[in-house]
DNA sequence: AAAATAATTGAACGACGTTCAGTTTGTTGC
DNA sequence: GCAACAAACTGAACGTCGTTCAATTATTTT
């Protein structure tokens, strides 16, 4: 049954968006594959490649569509009239929190790895900075006396570091050391990071 | 030709390790076949079963291997008559220096992921908390006052954040905020970690 | 109604991880 | 020296994978 029409391009798009981050929370990244898509939206693999370039390509649509996600996640529950460093700390817990609740969604945003040298589309980019934007507000207050540029430094050291210690855990590179629990690390970071940036 | 005793098991192990780092190093993790280092070491598919579980046991041998050249390549480049803070910063810019250098070994460190929830073996937390010793002791001078297990929990955050500096920037998650690199980064997290810790 | 066009299929390709019946070799007991 | 046994090793086989593309079918256009 060529060209039914039931659903447009996009559409079809969407619905196999939708059925890969339903395989991805089920059965991880490994558990993704063409044909499993295309079954989940009763097409078949060919139509997949006419929407995607490649599997690599899906898995790069949906990673884009899990940092909307986690941009709004991390909007909702930040405290933008706390002082920055209740502020930062409410960010690091966000994040933490959602790299915990939604881990094979999160956990996919880092496997993908381009190929030696290949940089990520700008649209790609942009959804980042925007996510580090959350940071570099908060951080804000406590140092408009500096430069924007070294607030936006600042910010995204902070961030990187957390991404660090919550990467670390949730893979289990890293044990409990002494049972700190890994929000009680980040919060070790930021809190002696800001006490050294204040000064 | 079977029992060709030309190599004992131990024999076969290590060169297919070999073989498996030389693949990864030339066509990165991705690359890595069965077939490819059975080929390589002139063996068939079915010998390698015999010698490794499957290919993540594989895997996790290299890895093992890979944290062992990373603790002697920190060691010889720590400086460990320094002060604290100089000490830090020679790792975090050696543990960059690794990242950049062997990048492919370096990532295969953290692309393979354990099924949920099943953590690694013994052997590999060990080699790990070796590699994290090489903080603590370099963090120990700054704040002898304080007891061992804060030293070790502070030192593990440090490690975290400059490992999540150095992999978001090496995995492109992070353009150059302003022109700094990565290692300038690292310098900007340590000195105000420090300075907050020192207070 | 025929021709042109667009959408969709599904078989095909080579490669993958993994298994295991079968073959070959070395070792042991006579 | 020879049979019997055990260990080492093979390679074909299974199901799955990403990807391609000639063939087929449905819609539009003429």
């Amino acid at each position: 049954m060529a060209r039914r029409s039931d659903h447009s391009r996009e559409e079809i798009r969407q619905m196999a968006l939708n059925a890969a981050e339903t395989i991805v929370v089920a059965e991880g990244y490994k558990g993704l594959s063409a044909r499993k898509v295309a079954g989940a939206i009763d097409y078949t693999v060919g139509t997949l490649y006419l929407v995607f370039d490649n599997l690599d390509d899906l898995v790069l649509q949906v990673n884009g569509r899990t940092l909307d996600a986690l941009y709004e996640w991390l909007r909702a529950r930040r405290a933008p009239d706390a002082d920055a460093r209740a502020s930062l700390l409410a960010l690091a817990d966000a994040y933490i929190a959602y790299a915990e609740t939604e881990t094979p969604r999160w956990n996919m945003l880092f496997e993908y790895i381009t190929d030696k040298g290949n940089a990520l589309p700008d649209w790609y980019q942009m959804k980042l900075s925007k996510v580090f934007g959350l940071a570099e507000v908060a951080l804000k207050p406590l140092a408009d006396h500096r430069s924007e540029q070294e607030i936006q430094q600042a910010a995204r050291v902070l961030w990187a570091s957390v991404h660090g210690i919550c990467t670390l855990r949730i893979r289990h590179r890293m044990d409990l050391a002494g049972g700190q629990s890994t929000g009680e690390m980040a919060h070790m970071l930021v809190d002696n990071f800001l006490q050294g940036f204040e000064a």
